[in-house]
DNA sequence: AACTATTTATAAGA
DNA sequence: TTCTTATAAATAGTT
């Protein structure tokens, strides 16, 4: 993507190393910022130069992200639990429920806006408005696989009044 | 980079979606790698898609990017908590997240309910299809008392300065 | 899954 | 280092 093609491997040039680097960091990290938004993914990305300074970008935060990483990773082997370890995993089920009721509000919210803007598209006047938040419906939505643990009865957990900023 | 201009927001249908988020996958992933070759940086990307399926590029290994990266974050923090610990807030973070998440989703909600039965009040037809998961929108949203656990700071793992334009 | 028309990223140069 | 620009690369819409 420039005057010429170039092989990737590493530059040996200190100074354009540099320069490379400070761009195509650039890219990644408006790419990794884009393809959240666009496709409603949990996105985290690290950083390191040679120099060892980060950079870094997470949809929402890094801990979340690298929580769900770890929790995708582990899911084989479940065992040897510490007391906090224990309420670590009492608060990941609570997490479960979470995603199963953004997932049941998303459904409601798209069957509500059939009947706002009808069925065949999704353009309503007040669409961008609307989807600002980057949380309208999917309709293929379903909880994570890693997150399908039993069911515990219905639970009534409110929320904080709090409101989610993506960049 | 396409047959026209897109605005970055997220995705209405959920083919093009999927489409979009398997290409963009690909495409941040390579990059990822190429960054890392090219100028000897050291990089992990994660990324769990809508249905919560995980993608990743690590230059070195995950566990080895992860560390550094709270190495890197530890030195503006204190330290001097237990693993388990930190993994509980971790896991409390995500939660965090979710509640923010349900909350937005119901405010829409809200709007659209209002829009298919009026404002005045919200017995419409479904009201009770609409609260069947205790779904509803509630002024008096908040943590349950048992979630209650040492608030992690919040964003203060989001990246500072640099914030990337998009479009 | 392929195909291309376009947009976007970026390698080199200034 | 920042700007410019020619060119490579990614990808949106289509088949």
């Amino acid at each position: 993507m420039g005057r010429g093609k170039i092989v990737i491997r590493r530059i040996d040039n200190s100074t354009s190393r540099q320069v490379t680097f400070s761009k195509r960091r650039n890219g990644l990290l408006k790419k990794a910022k884009e393809l959240a938004i666009l496709c409603d993914a949990e996105v985290g990305v690290m950083i390191f130069s040679s120099t060892g300074k980060l950079y870094d970008f997470a949809s929402n935060s890094m801990k979340s992200v690298i929580e769900r990483y770890n929790k995708s990773k582990e899911e084989h082997h479940q065992q040897g639990n510490s007391a906090s370890e224990v309420k670590g995993n009492l608060i990941h089920q609570e997490n479960v429920e979470l995603y199963k009721k953004v997932n049941l509000i998303r459904q409601e919210n798209m069957e509500l806006y059939k009947k706002v803007y009808g069925t065949r598209d999704a353009n309503g006047p007040n669409r961008n408005t609307f989807l600002a938040n980057g949380l309208g419906v999917g309709e293929d939505s379903h909880v994570p696989v890693h997150l399908q643990l039993s069911q515990p009865e219905q639970q009534s957990y409110e929320t904080p009044a709090r409101a989610t900023k993506l960049g």
